[in-house]
DNA sequence: GAGCCGCCATGATGTGGATCAATCGCTTTT
DNA sequence: AAAAGCGATTGATCCACATCATGGCGGCTC
């Protein structure tokens, strides 16, 4: 099983884990999805906040949102990055059970949240679809516990680099170009390191000439030794 | 939000996370998945393992099951413990993303993936009632993270035997008496710690009069200073 | 009941990453 | 262009937990 990392559950009309709609009521579904209101946001506004009536879910249109838990103290655990076509906020519970906020500019198409349930109830399909979002979005959150658990911090940032990369494989020659979009903090509260660790980890793996660092980017230059990394074998 | 570990997803007749079943067609639905296998299990056999094809979810009977995920290395993350009416293995992908095995003897039912997605797919309240039983497996895998990501080794002890003692809320005066159903070992990969730590934590609570240790369970002496412990006001 | 084995407890020691503290570079403000 | 603000980087130091090692306590087998 490869990692796969909180960043990506969409509902499509053609979804690949689930069937295939068939029906023309499910037609009606998702052309109602598509005429949801679309919000906007910038950089650090937030979609909801732990305990809020669940009013809404959300897909996100462009950007990330990211998905984090905050204790009292202030100490925080970033659960998950939503980009373009990922759902945000779904689960049956009545209130939020996590925050979600912007990383950037982004934008989303507000679904509510009784509208729908309600129809996922009527139609079996859509519910299957929100069944499947959800589990997916379960398997990846158990391996970032996994990784959280287990790994030292060179196997989880290769580990995250790796995930970043594929996911944005591009086209052609899959990934090197890789942009980071959110900030090292952030990074660190995903990974469950602090922000200076993150930075002497990427300088490791610069050292040894498996990345190179430019402002705003990365870039993979060894990808077979990132993957050494990650999977403990090279110590760094 | 209180902490919801991945103990609790039962699929109940009467849900109360979502609407109750009401057509004539649940009931059916709901004896179907009654007449299922009932299969025994002794200490320590798997009801899966990572990458096998997904025949069957379970439900458990009795006993407890362990979920958890291995990397080649054998390091090794427990992802949930399953108890009485919860559910394993549930998710709409076609392999398992994880293993299972029994902790002691259990009994659990089996119920036939396809039949039970076939079923969800024909009758959108059995499909809910999925979506909210991952959707809270979900919940509860994200507090973990955030335990495992942020907490100091007495902060998750703590943490963790609260809630063994919440659900195990049995009847009367609340949770004293405590039975660790699952090995130091267990309770370790589970919580991100050694055997030795959790030994350790375990010590230095009932030197602090938290609570008092006995072969095979605990008993906690003083809610409120576990509370503390468990909030990170009570240093250890 | 002697021997063995698995689990637990506890002591001694080591270390990976946190913490504390500058400094640098880039962007924004004035 | 100077000043200010913010994130990233790097260095020095510390400490919480891992690791290594030992011994005790059932439970099991023969």
């Amino acid at each position: 099983m490869s990692m796969s990392f909180p960043l990506a559950y969409s509902i499509e009309r053609a979804g690949r884990g689930a069937e295939r709609s068939s029906a023309a009521t499910d037609e009606t579904v998702f052309d109602r999805l598509e005429r949801a209101p679309v919000r906007t946001l910038k950089s650090r506004e937030h979609l909801f906040r732990t305990g809020e009536d669940k009013t809404n879910i959300y897909q996100v249109l462009e950007g990330a949102i990211v998905q984090y838990r905050l204790r009292t103290d202030g100490r925080r655990q970033i659960t998950g990055f939503a980009v373009t076509g990922d759902m945000v906020g779904l689960g049956a519970s009545i209130s939020h059970c996590g925050s979600a906020e912007s990383s950037g500019n982004s934008t989303v198409r507000a679904l509510a949240a009784n509208a729908l349930h309600g129809m996922a109830r009527e139609n079996s399909h859509l519910g299957m679809h929100l069944y499947d979002a959800v589990s997916r979005e379960l398997a990846a959150t158990q391996d970032l516990l996994t990784m959280v658990g287990k790994l030292n911090a060179g196997e989880r940032v290769a580990t995250f680099l790796l995930s970043l990369a594929r996911r944005r494989a591009r086209g052609l020659g899959a990934a090197e170009r890789l942009d980071l979009p959110m900030t090292r903090c952030d990074i660190g509260d995903f990974l469950g390191l602090t922000t200076e660790t993150i930075s002497r980890t990427l300088t490791k793996l610069a050292i040894g000439q498996i990345i190179s660092r430019h402002q705003g980017h990365i870039r993979i230059l060894d990808v077979l030794g990132l993957e050494a990394v990650s999977a403990g074998d090279q110590p760094l």
